[in-house]
DNA sequence: GACTCCTTTTGAACGTGTTCAACAAGTAGA
DNA sequence: TCTACTTGTTGAACACGTTCAAAAGGAGTC
């Protein structure tokens, strides 16, 4: 069993010990998350089953909620390899964007049920597990990135005032897709698909249409919006800006 | 103790005793939200506090949830009142919208903490607490009807793609309100009346821009994605249409 | 009163997430 | 080897929401 064979640099063998320990709740949970669903997942069960004690499950993560901290980063990790392609590839604006959000809603499917569970918990805005919480910030400024990859590298220009917040609002997008989704039980979210069809063209549009003059004040209340929402998020929001 | 003068019609006073011990776990329930919190009021507390067993409690409601589904009702009556005279008297669509907002923030400021605690219940789409559930059905329509109310009695004239749908969609937008209520921590909730002034204009402005040739295609999707979302919550949704 | 039937009420019991004092196991210096 | 010290681990205990079999109460009928 303890085959640690040429632990290189000398490393502590009690550090990866305590690593494979963690490693091996975290697994369960997940595995777990995805087989019974958030709620029939309890920490018990995640404690047997990774063949642990009940308080060494809470030793390695604060409580329940945070082990789903992980679960975003895990899906959000599957999302990236699924967009690769499609990005490196494609130049349509709307073409990326649809893509993307495809992929999203596909690569969380295993996750359906856990994630409508999850959002019950997620949706406190006191939790840790808000999408706008600073414990989230780290997988919030990746999806934030991804979206500013999508525009940046399509074909299409964003008008001046949009530039600096698009990747914001359409993470925010991103959001209220998710949303969605939660509450979609039809078939292989056929309907969340076809939400994206027809909302993508509303946005692509509305990229193009911000340069319209008699638009322009509501552009610029609408980007000063996302300014408010960020700072009711996070009071102080530590962000290497790149 | 048992004061019950002169039973008016022969009415069964099992009945009578019955309604009187569902009212007072009713009233002690919601006091204790505001005073404590969703989380510190226990179903032990409010039993004991009601001067009733805990199973008691059950008997009466299915669940410490479904006490939830009260508050909804009681706090929009609280708002109907806070709002009438200004409905009465004012003929401004932009006045009558902001004046709505605002006494719905005031109105619900007593249990913002509350609030706060309880929107992690009533996030989750499965929770019969959720605002889009076939339970809160009752209080939505109220509500929805309000909101029709500003419009119809207003001086506005709201272009004809968007009149049957106006009321939803600003019933949505009062929920996006509330959504930014709960998150905010602001003195007063300064930072809310502040975002309802500023995006009460948006709003105004968008209903007369419905008008425009360029839009009227955005509208039209927009529009049919409210129907969207509607179907969504509530597979079958039996509403009296007036 | 005695009987039946339905409504109301009780409190013990279950499984849950979480905490905590205690213990074990390694690690490093003497 | 002995001695601290940190790290890792345990299981009992707590309060919670919820359930349920059983008891009590009340109303009508004989």
């Amino acid at each position: 069993m303890n085959d640690t064979p040429s632990p290189d640099d000398g490393a502590p063998v009690k550090v990866r010990k305590a690593e494979r320990t963690r490693q091996r709740i975290l697994d369960t949970s997940l595995r777990l998350f995805r087989e019974v669903g958030y709620e029939a997942t309890t920490m018990r069960r995640i404690a047997t089953e990774a063949e642990v004690s009940l308080g060494n499950a809470y030793y390695y993560f604060r409580s329940k909620d945070h082990l789903i901290q992980e679960y975003y980063g895990q899906a959000h990790r599957e999302h990236l390899v699924a967009c690769r392609s499609l990005l490196e590839e494609e130049t349509d604006l709307r073409a990326r964007l649809a893509g993307v959000l495809h992929a999203k809603i596909a690569t969380s499917e295993p996750y359906h049920r856990f994630a409508g569970q999850l959002f019950r918990t997620a949706a406190d805005p006191t939790s840790p597990l808000s999408p706008f919480s600073p414990e989230s910030a780290p997988v919030r400024t990746e999806a934030t990135e991804l979206m500013a990859r999508i525009v940046d590298e399509s074909e299409t220009r964003v008008p001046k005032v949009l530039r600096p917040e698009l990747p914001n609002l359409l993470w925010l997008y991103l959001m209220g897709i998710i949303l969605f989704w939660i509450h979609d039980a039809s078939e292989g979210a056929e309907r969340t698909h076809r939400l994206i069809e027809r909302t993508v063209d509303i946005v692509v549009r509305l990229i193009s249409l911000a340069r319209l003059p008699v638009l322009r004040p509501l552009v610029q209340t609408a980007v000063s919006l996302t300014q408010e929402l960020r700072q009711l998020a996070a009071p102080a929001l530590p962000e290497a800006s790149s």
